[in-house]
RNA sequence: GGCGGGGUAGCUCAGUGGUUAGAGCAAUCGCUUCAUAAGCGAUGGGUCGCCGGUUCAAACCCGGCCCUCGCUACCA
């Protein structure tokens, strides 16, 4: 990914609409999390960022759940959103926009798109054969016709060969164009081994033209130029990322966001955004958006999660033990964003108490405890004052580039691995060496020398705050608000992290107290 | 079957030819007691998937094999 100086100052970004089928689980947040830490950290760094997320309801299975339920659809899905809100809430994701497909301004802007995408010809009439299984009511590959020997998986039953009338977008005459985009374009699709199963696709098996209509009038948007047909799902899913922001019905907003700077997929449903997105793009006469970024999935003690496994865990029931910043560091932490990852409480509580109750916020409360009882809560004299390093090879200026680069690149396993080694740890070595609590005891210039412990400590503490601040905005809002820096909360950058500068006024201990202490920052769990 | 990843300490991983293979966590021991029974230090622990080859030298390069994961178009 591009430095962020070399980037417009607008950040448009979105997450995978879910299926509102059930409520999300540990899985479906480890996404919406990953990008939320993205675009917080964005807005740190100046971006107008717009934050898309939303619900994929248009497809019949949602309706029959709705049916099972004996619910409208509608009533259904607006359910289903509020309670994907509330969990999103709940974890302080930080989205603009939420969009529900089912909605009247999304089936609009949709009609409108594929309605230009058939007047440039990119679209036609044919017919689709395939093997259909009666009670599923839907055709089954190729692949599974010949795994399951001809039957249905769900009804054991023969699948049938059928042909039925469909429209067609023509996306074999994107194949070369694709092929040219992703090779050219490496950062199109990130990570790399998703970038070259797309290029590979294509290589091996070129591009078929896509069945675009699904039958099933009843829920779904019917085809502008056709109603006997809706629209097959993933023509309209896509269309979030351009309905939400306006497309054909507010051109300013939508010509201010497009093109979208990072889609955050889940590595399942790669291939319709580096295939059918960019071609669907093209066809309408807009521009393709400028980065996907496929995320790894979360097993739960290392077996798939799954309501068949019976192994569903929701991100309040880890919540509500722990906190929300507990949870988004472990996931971030401990889960490479690109790849798979794992959830098991026994690690979540060896990860959180390690680091976040040990190294981070012990930390804090010896620093304040001591700065408190020892000083007054003042550190009288430091005005003026530059921080020393607290080891001799520490430079905030290199770490905080790291930790720049990781982030931008969605490593943020990495990122928080270098806030807890590089910044955390050497301060707990420093404050262990000199012992401010002895040598605040000693003689008037031990004493002094103790403040100074503190105060450099401090300022590691702040360091580390800034750059905690889009994983765990919370925890790293008090970390920074225990002190008077003189900087708003609100206005930090990286930047700021980068440096060890003096403040005009003598270093506080402004955070609440009682009987001289603080409150854990991070309880331990264990 | 085809294509592409990966197999390194109990766990998560770093390490693309060169001194006794590294980190974090976990384990054991010591120091410390300002602090959330936290911290700091030390120790133990690995025939680097298997076999063969190239080389003065291989976790790293080559060949074969085993295991595992992903992709292989109309469920998304």
């Amino acid at each position: 990914m591009p430095p962020v100086t070399d980037q417009p100052k607008k950040w448009f970004q979105t997450t995978a609409i879910d299926y509102p089928n059930s409520r999300p689980h540990i899985g479906t947040a480890f996404e919406k999390v990953g990008a939320d830490v993205q675009a917080r950290y964005r807005r740190m760094e100046g971006y107008d960022v717009l934050f898309l997320m939303g619900n994929d309801e248009n497809t019949l299975k949602v309706a029959d759940k709705a049916k099972e339920l004996g619910l409208e659809p509608q009533v259904y899905c607006d359910d289903m959103a509020r309670q994907f809100r509330e969990v999103w809430g709940a974890l302080d994701i930080s989205y603009d926009v939420f969009i529900q497909t089912s909605h009247e301004r999304h089936k609009e802007c949709c009609r409108k798109f594929i309605q230009k995408v058939y007047d440039n010809g990119h679209i036609y009439k044919g017919a689709y054969e395939g093997w259909f299984c009666p009670g599923c009511e839907e055709f089954k590959s190729e692949k599974l016709h010949k795994e399951n020997a001809g039957l249905c998986p769900n009804h054991n039953r023969p699948l049938v060969r059928r042909s039925e009338p469909c429209w067609y977008f023509k996306l074999s005459s994107f194949a070369d164009r694709l092929l040219a985009f992703l090779k050219d374009n490496p950062e199109y699709v990130q990570p790399d081994s998703r970038r070259n199963e797309a290029i590979g696709f294509i290589e091996a098996e070129g591009l078929e033209d896509l069945n675009i209509s699904r039958h099933g009038k009843e829920w779904g948007i019917p085809l502008p130029f056709d109603e006997d047909f809706t629209t097959y799902v993933w023509f309209d899913a896509l269309l979030t990322y351009i309905t939400g922001i306006g497309y054909g019905d507010d051109e300013t907003q939508f010509h201010k966001n497009w093109p979208a700077d990072m889609h955050f997929i889940g590595k399942d449903i790669t291939r319709f955004h580096c295939h059918y997105w960019p071609a669907m793009c093209w066809a309408a006469g807009i521009e393709p958006p400028k980065h996907v970024f496929s995320h790894g999935f979360v097993n739960n003690d290392g077996t798939k999660i799954g309501k068949s496994m019976g192994n569903v865990v929701e991100p309040r029931e880890i919540i509500a033990k722990s906190s929300v910043d507990a949870y988004r560091y472990y996931f971030m932490r401990e889960c490479a964003y690109p790849g798979d990852g794992d959830y098991s409480g026994k690690r979540y509580e060896e990860v959180c108490d390690s680091e976040l109750s040990n190294k981070l916020g012990n930390l804090l409360s010896r620093c304040i405890t001591v700065g408190a009882k020892s000083f007054d809560a003042v550190l009288t004299g430091t005005a003026g004052r530059v921080p020393d390093k607290v080891t001799v090879d520490f430079d905030a200026a290199k770490v905080v580039a790291e930790v720049r680069t990781a982030v931008e690149n969605c490593d943020y396993n990495l990122a928080l691995q270098a806030i807890i080694l590089k910044v955390c740890a050497p301060a707990n070595q420093y404050i262990d060496t000199e012992a401010p609590w002895k040598l605040v005891k000693g003689t008037a210039e031990e004493k002094e020398r103790g403040k100074i412990v503190i105060f450099n400590v401090i300022h590691s503490l702040r360091i580390a705050s800034i750059l905690l601040k889009p994983f765990i905005p919370r925890s790293a809002e008090i970390i920074y608000t225990s002190f008077n820096f003189p900087k708003p909360w609100s206005e930090l950058t990286y930047a700021d992290a980068a440096e060890l500068h003096a403040q005009p006024d003598d270093m506080r201990v402004i955070a609440t107290l009682i009987d001289g202490k603080v409150k854990p920052l991070f309880p331990r769990l264990a």
